[in-house]
DNA sequence: ATTTACAGGTTGTCTGACAACCTTATTATA
DNA sequence: TATAATAAGGTTGTCAGACAACCTGTAAAT
């Protein structure tokens, strides 16, 4: 007789025992020390030997551990100096995306519908909760868009960071950290589209009229006009999306 | 003599020469197979033996990159048994915003926050994009919640199920992934606010007027009018937040 | 025919070793 | 004295071999 029937099958919800190794177990310590700070972002950690003989373990389980959290970029090992917590912890959500697109390539498109999403609520979001300090350093990026509307790469910078301080006034972490995501994987088409042999003298032209479309979401957000700044917020993403589209038609014809 | 006036520091997006590990090289081959479906869902891989082989590396080289994988929740190791591809690809971001919760605890607002931005706004694309195969399944998961009124655990993955055919009938996996992420970890929280002793016999009607509330929302959906589904969705949404809002604030004191 | 025992393969972990690399202190040189 | 070359020690990256714990399927024993 089989065995089967002796155990009713609870069904559903069987108790998820998984085999914790030992390397998770690390892993598990390890987040929680970065959580509570008392590893702080910089911060080295001691060596693998002496790792080793605090947690009580061989090297090699050691170091599965800290490679773990390497690729998800919480730490960053630098070879002869030691490993490090991640400075820019707030990044490792774009990275894992990242992979997750490489996963699963394909999808500008449901990218470019992504980012308008998040944006055009971050926008309406930050008109009510933006400190003048945060609109300040906002000035201060589009200030610099205009100084550089002949230097591609530095202008990305100001825009880039423009829409950072917008999501970052939010004060929404995860939020922040979305629109960072999506910005950051979009980058690379962005760039290309700018500096492409194809964008020729208009390219210039383009960015004058970014500057127009970021300074009006700017002044929505001074006046703490929400559904505005969501309306300029959505023109602006409308028009960039337009330009990376034609782009990438132009190149794949 | 030092080598280093011999490169004129390009001062800005200096090559992003980080010396890549062989663990990283093979996590991106790995990547790549799998993106390509060359290695399918469930498949096995080679043991680790021959993988050593075919890539020319050490076992331990070769571990970290497995363990990495294993960790973002794209391969699945049984001991005895051998090195699986997770057959949920999908649920690998939602694993990571995990990790970055613990990173980054609190934020349980910033999450209701996020989610009602990102349902609404899949209510509305779905509306457009629903297939009569998606709608007969959500009509499905309704049914489901009707007659599991009384068993919490089953309602909720109904419930859970609903969500994510709506995310689903956007055709967009990002945003399917970011609204998977954002309510599988709100999950947790849900459920206990289902069966906490506090809850009491309220739950009961509580569930008849959120069965009410997704009725609403699939009747737009199948309508074709996406305003509307966008404000079913965040009357829902929002409701379901007052709930555990109360739910936290009892719980605190 | 059912159970038991065994053998082979697989992942998990440990140990020791060496290479590549960085930092710092010491020494040699102008 | 000041600067450059050198050496030493520590650190991560990688490899090789070994053993334990575990799973599966087969052969032997009941």
């Amino acid at each position: 007789m089989t065995v089967k029937s002796a155990r009713p099958e609870p069904l559903q919800e069987v108790s998820p025992i998984r085999r914790t190794s030992l390397s998770d177990k690390i892993i598990e310590q390890i987040i929680d020390l970065i959580s509570r700070n008392v590893l702080q972002p910089g911060e080295r950690l001691p060596s693998e030997k002496d790792l080793c003989k605090r947690f009580g373990v061989g090297r090699a389980t050691l170091r599965e551990a800290l490679r773990s959290l390497a690729v998800m970029g919480i730490l960053d090992g630098r070879v002869g100096e030691g490993t490090f917590v991640s400075h820019n912890n707030q990044r490792y959500l774009e990275r894992n995306l990242q992979w997750g697109l490489l996963l699963d390539p394909k999808k500008v498109e449901d990218l470019l519908e992504t980012r308008l999403m998040l944006e055009t609520q971050t926008a309406f979001s930050a008109a009510r909760k933006a400190t003048p300090a945060d609109l300040e350093a906002m000035e201060a990026t589009i200030q610099g868009m205009e100084s550089s509307v002949d230097r591609p790469e530095q202008y990305l910078r100001f825009d880039l960071e423009f829409h950072l301080l917008v999501a970052q006034a939010t004060q929404n972490t995860i939020l922040y950290h979305l629109v960072s995501m999506t910005r950051g994987y979009l980058q690379a088409w962005i760039k290309e589209s700018l500096v492409s042999p194809h964008s020729g003298p208009q390219t210039r032209h383009r960015a004058q009229s970014s500057i127009r479309e970021h300074r009006a979401i700017l002044e929505a957000l001074q006046s703490d006009r929400a559904e505005q700044a969501r309306q300029a917020m959505k023109a602006h993403i409308l028009s960039s999306s337009a330009d990376l589209h034609q782009h990438l038609e132009q190149t794949s014809a």
